[in-house]
DNA sequence: TGTACATCAGTGAACGCGCGTTCACTGATGTAC
DNA sequence: TGTACATCAGTGAACGCGCGTTCACTGATGTAC
């Protein structure tokens, strides 16, 4: 045995992974904006000060939530752009995907979702921050495909962050879907979500016609 | 002379318009869900009760903003989506149409993007339901249009909300660009813009081959 | 036109409450020898 | 392995403050005759 993490080490973290999942539970009725310290460690059952050993304000955790949020997509989006097959059966992968994706992690997509334009600066600014970075890996895919031959740069670009926001569209109007017993509303937002994903992939066959 | 409103009504209605002023300027750098019945009568100078002789809550006041910012973009739609021309004056013009509704009404601009997605859930569906609107709206304004003969209502209705989420996002692309002084970012996001219609426009010339 | 009464937008005091932040602390874990 | 000291995550009391809401009120505006 070598290097265990410590004791010490590990309890701190489990109590800063315990904020983190009370705040995102309590975001799913409010902003972030509107979270109280108070709110969160009484929700984890630790004092009010123990909040301080670990973020400096709600702001910061909620920048630490964004991580949480959107690093574990960036695996997702390799498989949802660069997936081989014939157009409508990628787009009909990439919504399975997406829907699954929201399924397992609802309270970060609506946390992305709500903060995204939410009235806190500095979270703002680290979503922006990762959805250029998924610009351009989105991109880079793209890139790889035949299609995107005699492409710009400019346009490959465009192209990458139209999915990116569309990925997201659909991701929230999924979320409307989850708690509601209607498979019917589920089944609308995928009919709809596939008629926008292919007028885009028809676009792009005939962007350089 | 036969109906003036009465000097009563007429003042009623300056101090709800200066509520909803206040509160909407408060709202450029919070979210609804923050903001507090208090800092909006401080910032117009009446008493905190004065609050409730016109709203129950604040998110009663969302709902009015909500209307008031919604309200004032239906004589826009007409114009962006019917315009005449060929397709890359259309897409030219829509561009400047929402450049500069974004410059005359920058805080319903952010008010409608942050609180789209927001915490507070009576706000969000007025203004889901609103865009529902503008989306039986713009799909009307398209079903007139000779290219879209042969097409169904879904795919119709498809169209108009692809639009009516790309005017949203391209509005709060523009937000961003106001207070710097850089045109340069304008100058790109007008580029980024035109780029995202024009591909949207070639999917929806070339729907039905 | 003038008078008497009704309406009601805005007031101001008072309330109980939860907030964020400070501080000195405790006691389990870590480290040096 | 055992001992002595250092570290530091979490505690609990205390603070001043602004919050939303209640209530009885005032006085200008509206209405009936």
């Amino acid at each position: 045995m070598s290097h265990t993490l410590g004791i010490r080490q590990a309890q701190k973290q489990k109590t800063r992974q315990a904020l983190l999942d009370a705040a995102l539970g309590l975001l799913e009725e409010q902003s972030l904006s509107s979270l109280g310290l108070r709110e969160v460690t009484r929700a984890v059952g630790v004092a009010p000060t123990a909040f301080y050993r670990h973020f400096r304000s709600t702001a910061d955790l909620g920048v630490a939530l964004v991580e949480e949020a959107l690093g574990s997509l960036h695996p997702m989006i390799r498989t949802t752009v660069s997936a081989d097959g014939d157009p409508d059966e990628r787009i009909a992968r990439a919504i399975e995907l997406i829907a699954g994706h929201v399924a397992r992690h609802p309270a970060h997509v609506r946390f992305i979702a709500r903060e995204r334009h939410g009235g806190v600066q500095s979270v703002r600014a680290a979503i922006q921050d990762q959805l250029a970075r998924f610009g351009e890996e989105v991109k880079h895919e793209l890139a790889k495909d035949p299609l995107s031959g005699g492409w710009s740069d400019q346009d490959l670009l465009m192209l990458a962050n139209l999915y990116v926001d569309q990925m997201l569209m659909i991701a929230s109007l999924f979320l409307d879907t989850l708690d509601k017993d209607a498979g019917d509303e589920r089944q609308r937002v995928v009919e709809d979500a596939t008629r926008r994903m292919r007028l885009i992939s028809i676009g792009r066959r005939h962007w350089l016609d």
